[in-house]
DNA sequence: GGTTACTTTGCAACACAGTTGCAAAAAATG
DNA sequence: CATTTTTTGCAACTGTGTTGCAAAGTAACC
């Protein structure tokens, strides 16, 4: 596991303040995070356009993906192994909470194979599942 | 196959001229519509927020549905009589083509049955697939 | 058909997400 | 430490989606 500037320099990005705030964020996180998260937590340090131009490094460097959430914002989560650069299959599950609205990565589920039409060629596969966490039953 | 005025009936909406004119645009559309999509063939008639407020009437009562998009505008589509009132699976497979932005309900394709860790209580089931489609070779 | 009750519409205004141009500040490189 | 290149902050803007309120429309009943 690579500490935060190591992460940085992995990704050909610059060690600036704004980048190592809002990547540590991320990483003490346990569960994907909307720009206004983010926003609370930085707004006294970072400008608004700083905060979205950084998430933009990040996702054009892979350092996070997005993650797709049901008509609310759009949410960020850190990039684990299997979604890095070389490998980059990029599919994931998601698991929105309707109750506490927190959005989780599921590592531990597997993307299941799905069967296109003839045509179709699939680059990217999206499964988001909403429902009820453990935490809120 | 129910006509436009007896599935505004069957969902209980009265019948206005913003209401049949935009669920006659989905009903002729062959893939997920965004907001946008709808403007440009009605802001002349309707105001935009008519046009805000006649989707929300029409999700409520579930005459369509949400579709998930990748960052750009949420989408909306008909429902099939496979996600109307009384049964509500609810569960989708939409396919985005990253080249033409179009969005497609795949009917013929099924949810994958997914193995959710302890805890976790699945209510909807949205798996987006992005990539090419037929029409972008 | 006309009156009433309730719903829907348009307008103005607002909140929030996300972007762009440009000049000033901060990195990296020699 | 001077230069080049990248990053930041500010102002301004686009687009999506919402809310309050008065006016217009729909449905239902006499």
């Amino acid at each position: 596991m690579p500490t935060l500037p190591e992460l940085l320099r992995d990704h050909k990005l610059r060690t600036t303040s704004s980048r190592s705030g809002i990547l540590g964020i991320f990483m003490k996180s346990t569960h994907a995070l909307s720009y206004s998260d983010i926003e609370k937590e930085v707004s006294s340090m970072f400008d608004r356009v700083t905060v979205y131009r950084t998430l933009k490094s990040f996702l054009e460097r892979g350092v996070i993906h997005k993650v797709l959430d049901d008509g609310g914002a759009l949410k960020y989560a850190l990039c684990n192994e299997h979604c890095q650069e070389e490998a980059h299959h990029h599919d994931h599950v998601h698991f929105k909470c309707t109750q506490c609205g927190e959005t989780n990565c599921l590592e531990e589920v597997e993307v299941p194979g799905v069967k296109l039409p003839k045509g179709y060629i699939s680059e990217e596969v999206n499964l988001l599942i909403r429902g009820t966490c453990q935490k809120c039953q």
